[in-house]
DNA sequence: TCCTAAGTTAGAATAATTCCAGATTGCAAA
DNA sequence: TTTGCAATCTGGAATTATTCTAACTTAGGA
């Protein structure tokens, strides 16, 4: 997942974003992880030795990540908004348990017929999201 | 999709909720309703003619009512949580132009196969969000 | 090197939700 | 039918997540 500072600014720029220090935190800190962190995750492991970005800038840099197609956000918790790097389409399972988010390969469901839907909806995209008990959380109990 | 009083009183009373107006009035309101509104929309309705329900107490009955699986939560965009007393299993399209929601039968994605998710997790549940243009956009362009 | 539109900032503002502590009430049992 | 009380309701304050604002800074093209 980890990849060559060179790399993550050209990325940022072919998308138009100029280069700042903390947009290419905020980025390189998503592209880095496998968790799907929130804003202010995102903002706590930046500031964590020294101050380096405000909250605000967090929020602006992850929409204008969102807005250019190089994040995207996962919803699967009320009120939480988790951010992922990775935009290969691909869909989610979340632990009832303990929370935790894997993602799942998007070749699982590749088998989804969209063609029986309502005529007339224009279908852009789709993405599956399983719930349950991830092994760690079926072993424990 | 509208039932009898006695009907949702006794659908409380099985799920060993107490039946207070209050209650009873949000749940009457979302099972009167095709949509799925959020909490505030809720509350702007059953307050609409006369003062019947303070925020707090919509916000409290809607979870009472989630723990005991009378209600659902939609989560289609950020920070925004929606409603249904839909509880049959069925998924959601939501149209990207206007924010419409739309219920799409179970039996669509019927055919999913969870067999080869990575062995170990255990799935209770799963949904399947699709994402498009809904029949009144789509024209409308 | 200079210029300027884009980006950053602290702090205030907004919005959604939860908490609190006291008043009320549904309903089971007498 | 009354009664007792735990569950529920309430307004307002508190909390949390996010966005706005207006002044300051800077990336990067000319």
């Amino acid at each position: 997942m980890q990849q060559p500072v060179d790399q993550i600014v050209s990325t940022l720029r072919e998308k138009g974003l100029r280069v700042t220090p903390q947009r290419f935190a905020v980025y390189s800190n998503l592209l880095g992880r496998a968790d799907h962190p929130t804003a202010e995750q995102i903002l706590g492991d930046l500031n964590q030795d020294a101050p380096t970005s405000s909250q605000a800038t967090v929020y602006s840099s992850l929409q204008a990540l969102r807005d250019v197609g190089l994040v995207r956000e996962v919803l699967l918790e009320e009120g939480i908004c988790r951010y992922d790097a990775n935009v290969e389409p691909h869909h989610h399972f979340r632990c009832q348990s303990c929370g935790a988010i894997e993602d799942i390969a998007w070749e699982q469901f590749q088998s989804i017929s969209l063609s029986k839907l309502r005529p007339g909806l224009k279908v852009e995209d789709y993405e599956v999201t399983v719930r349950g008990q991830c092994e760690a959380c079926v072993t424990r109990n």
